[in-house]
DNA sequence: CAAATTTTTGACCGAATGGACAAACGTTAG
DNA sequence: CTAACGTTTGTCCATTCGGTCAAAAATTTG
């Protein structure tokens, strides 16, 4: 009867599960859940397979574990737009966080991309539960703002989703973006002349028209 | 030295292609290229395995015939985007068109973002060859638009990017759009919602100012 | 140091998967 | 009707993949 007490982690152990979860962020992102495979993983992290599955039992726990991570990162954004803040700023702060994030850590965005395209299998309860919440209160927040007149009124879920969109674009659809830019312009210089956009297109379209 | 001449294709084999092709597009747009098996296919087609085989030799094949034909369909709205309208209407019409394909055509644009996804490993000399050169050509246009007065001045590389995530987003991030709307806010009507909010967010962003 | 515990590895397994093939079955044109 | 051609299927194969296991190697603990 007695359970076994669930032994603490060790130094190796943590150690290793990280380079685990990194080696698989860049496979999984790459190719997908179904595409990724055990050992390319291994292999990335450097490791054989059995040891890496000495650290985690089944593949799905490294994405299971990698995307629980990601989520917290991917929000955090969305919760610093404050309600006493100035909108137009804190909007332009919510736009350049959000481009800074696509710029920063595409592995993530791809990952997150990835599994919304399947059907979200393993994360419908946090889309429903958590992510929706957040967002319920935040439209909370912008509705406010529009009936003081601060910002015009609109649709501020299609709001949200725009910033969504328009932003995690250059992560998720990188390799077109550059493609379609070419090599002059699709340098490094993109996400500031995306920054310059956004903002412009997001800010005039909100301003408030007497 | 008598190469066999490429022999026409019967009615049969018209009809049972599509059928398939039907089928795989359902299939991958759902499960992507490598999460996708033939069998999947095969039983949605309502055939067997050696058959399907029979009409396409390789998974590559039909992967690659439903993307060649999307693309075609895809770019169709950009390419009506014309001189001489009126530059508010030609770009109402334009981000209709891409809403409507959107919410009418997901799955074909679900293959597309799981293809730009995984890196375009199948479709890149496509996206630097006639989507370049097409989306170049419409720039052209819009900044004609923009010496002329008529719309703002901006970038319309990134304002193209733009119409391309937000219209997009409806089809390829649906289960997360429907998750945040919820039940009620999250019914048939999300599609109008969002080409009221867009249709606000680009005309009024690009309406020139005095 | 020696015992106990954790980490690593090579070998292995069953299931799934992409694909090949020849034989059987249908269809069509002369 | 029948020969030629097109279509369908059952069977089979090699490979890949997720995962197991026992034993060896390394590390930690007393």
């Amino acid at each position: 009867m007695d359970k076994k007490a669930p032994r603490r982690r060790t130094r190796i152990q943590t150690e290793k599960r990280e380079v685990i979860l990194e080696a698989a962020l860049e496979v999984f992102s790459a190719q997908g859940f179904r595409g990724a495979t055990i050992d390319q993983i291994a292999e990335a992290a450097g490791m054989s397979k059995p040891n890496l599955l000495y650290y985690f039992k089944r593949k799905e726990d490294i994405h299971r574990t990698l995307i629980e991570r990601l989520l917290e990162t991917w929000l955090a954004p969305l919760r610093e737009l404050d309600d006493i803040g100035d909108p137009m700023t804190e909007l332009r702060s919510y736009i350049r966080r959000k481009l800074e994030m696509a710029r920063d850590f595409p592995r993530e965005s791809r990952l997150f991309a990835n599994e919304i395209l399947q059907g979200a299998p393993r994360i419908m309860p946090l889309l429903e539960g958590e992510l929706k919440s957040l967002v319920d209160e935040k439209v909370a927040v912008i509705r406010g703002w529009m009936r003081a007149g601060r910002i015009v009124r609109t649709d501020p879920y299609h709001l949200i989703f725009a910033i969504w969109a328009t932003t995690q674009h250059y992560a998720d659809f990188d390799v077109q973006v550059r493609a379609v830019l070419g090599p002059d312009r699709g340098g490094d210089g993109r996400f500031e002349d995306a920054a310059r956009f956004l903002e412009q297109l997001f800010l005039e379209g909100l301003k408030p028209r007497g």
